[in-house]
DNA sequence: CTTTGTAAGGAAACCGCTATACTATTAAAG
DNA sequence: CTTTAATAGTATAGCGGTTTCCTTACAAAG
């Protein structure tokens, strides 16, 4: 039998109110009287029942992180865990705790949150990214639910979410490109389709033709996305011996980077003697290719604290309007570019 | 205003024991009734309060996972992660839901987890490997709290534990490798103390002698674990012309195999024409490596999803007495060994 | 001396659901 | 035609806290 707020009560030979009280700091009770009913606490090894607590108090102190899981998600994705971590990280700081839903196997992506939050066993959702269906952004608009999307959606803007900003980290590789010195410098991209990597692009040739460096259209190497497609686009455009070799790659994400760099070895092309390579992304094994690729990398720990912080802000100041926001790309200089 | 028990009660014209009983499947309630009650449900889209059901029932459906969190864990550690979603992927199934805590940060590891048990809020703790302390398996044999723990303790026995047979893995290379036709092998092996290395050198060791296939003491090569130390010890053995080249080499995890695999490269040894290779445990970028290394591997996933099993027949049934186990390794074929 | 105010603590309702014990009705058995 | 048993449903006491509203006691103000 766990003890309860009655027993604690009774050792100190005041009211159940008295010891609630003490235990939530209340001002009406005389330091004697706390004194006496900390040490009953202290005496029967007292711990609250967070579960009565949460029922009593109408709150949970819970927040859903909602992702779609399954086998070698870890592989696939490890920024998905990294940016839970500092979720977690800063929910655990403040006091809550952190729920893990799958959207994998369900009917639509979300349903097993909204019931969490219908349950009324969770305050907020964290959305990672790609969580989020049409139908549950739109229940989440109709129910008003707390929440936080990481990686902004195309579909709807009433959403509230956070993400990095892409163009902005296009707009650092011209930067680093051209504190190397380096001018001509080829763009492997994802598909015309792909967001990320256009945006990327993008804001790299913005910056370029900034500093008065064109970046011609055949300096664009579209590819499907797959490392085999940067493989055979960089390829291609490397072997053309009817143009300029150009003095550096960069890869829009480290899909691509692979498939280039193998491009690279076959073209017995050395890094960065021959040409210089910047990609953007770590990725796990990023630090055991050789060279070590210089990246500039979004800084996901963070961007999940700073979810976690948003979604906590949120839930104690439900008036707020909290704003979605995008974070700052970072430089991570390797090897692979020399200044 | 939430919708409650009371209310479908009132709309269906019954009372709330009625309604309670429609809900966990009583069987002392008429078709009629049942159907009654079920539309009230359906009409006013009724949703059980999950808080007030577990604080009835004194249980919680919840278990933790305990684990070392931080930045990049996700990249040093992305086995756990997969366990972690094999653990969450059994619980789903079973309407439990996990919550993750973090032993970094605390006093002692799995303080918090066992706040989250004291206060009820958690009715298990599932902890991988590393995040077990002494006095964490203390408090867990005193307060007999149900627990799996993800790979075993060295110090403590009559804790309940899952974990890989690695000695089975060795004797699964040592199959592996007869039955490619090599007999002649190098083993690359961490640190004398480290008992997983070991114990797949020794299961290598003992299967090759059981086909008659001593495995002399100098083709055992002692490394401290990291990836610099794999290819310099590597590197000097291979580099020994006194002794002829082994036809293939075993290296006991893969932060070894990605030392090795450099100082193959480096004295222009190509995998698997001039060399064979076989490593333990995948990673991330196993299938971007050049060529695809075959492997040994941990059925990571599904231990998570047996852990998660076990967890839920122990809490199910209290008295079972549930055996620690050991699941088996399996073979991933890849390019760098040749039947 | 009465009124007012305030500090300290207690009584009891309530949060929403479960589960036990009990009642009423009907059917089967003797 | 009773007695017994089974069936269908209800009343109610928790589960362990929080919180609102009271009661006292005593001091300060009028």
């Amino acid at each position: 039998m766990p003890v309860t707020i009655s027993d604690v009560a009774n050792e100190a030979g005041v009211s159940k109110s008295t010891v609630s009280k003490v235990l939530n700091h209340w001002t009406s009770i005389s330091p004697e009287t706390t004194a006496r009913v900390q040490d009953a606490i202290q005496k029967l090894h007292y711990i609250p029942n967070s579960r009565a607590v949460s029922f009593a108090r109408q709150t949970t102190q819970n927040i859903v992180y909602l992702t779609s899981l399954g086998k070698d998600t870890a592989y696939r994705n490890p920024h998905m865990f990294d940016i839970m971590c500092g979720v977690h990280h800063e929910l655990t700081r403040r006091n809550y705790t952190l729920t893990l839903v799958d959207t994998s196997e369900e009917s639509y992506p979300g349903e097993r949150a909204m019931q969490e939050i219908n349950r009324r066993s969770a305050d907020g959702l964290i959305i990672h990214g790609s969580a989020v269906s049409e139908e549950l952004a739109a229940r989440i608009l109709e129910e008003n639910v707390p929440h936080i999307l990481i990686g902004h959606p195309s579909f709807e803007t009433r959403l509230c979410w956070i993400d990095t900003d892409h163009t902005l980290g296009g707009e650092y590789a011209a930067d680093h490109m051209l504190a190397c010195g380096y001018t001509d410098v080829l763009f492997i991209c994802g598909k015309k389709s792909d967001t990320i990597s256009n945006q990327r692009m993008k804001g790299f040739r913005k910056k370029m033709l900034n500093q008065k460096q064109h970046v011609p259209q055949h300096r664009i190497g579209y590819t499907d996305a797959t490392r085999q497609g940067a493989y055979e686009t960089a390829f291609r455009i490397l072997n053309d011996r009817t143009l300029p070799r150009p003095q550096a790659i960069i890869c829009a994400n480290s899909t691509l980077a692979v498939g280039t760099a193998k491009a690279l070895r076959e073209l017995s092309l050395s890094i960065p003697d021959d040409i210089a390579m910047l990609t953007f992304d770590t990725y796990p094994y990023s630090g055991m290719l050789d060279p070590v690729l210089s990246v500039i990398d979004i800084n996901v720990y963070d961007m999940g604290v700073q979810a976690g912080n948003m979604m906590i802000r949120k839930l104690e100041n439900p008036d707020l309007f909290i704003q979605s926001f995008t974070t700052l790309p970072v430089l991570i200089q390797g090897e692979s570019t020399v200044l």
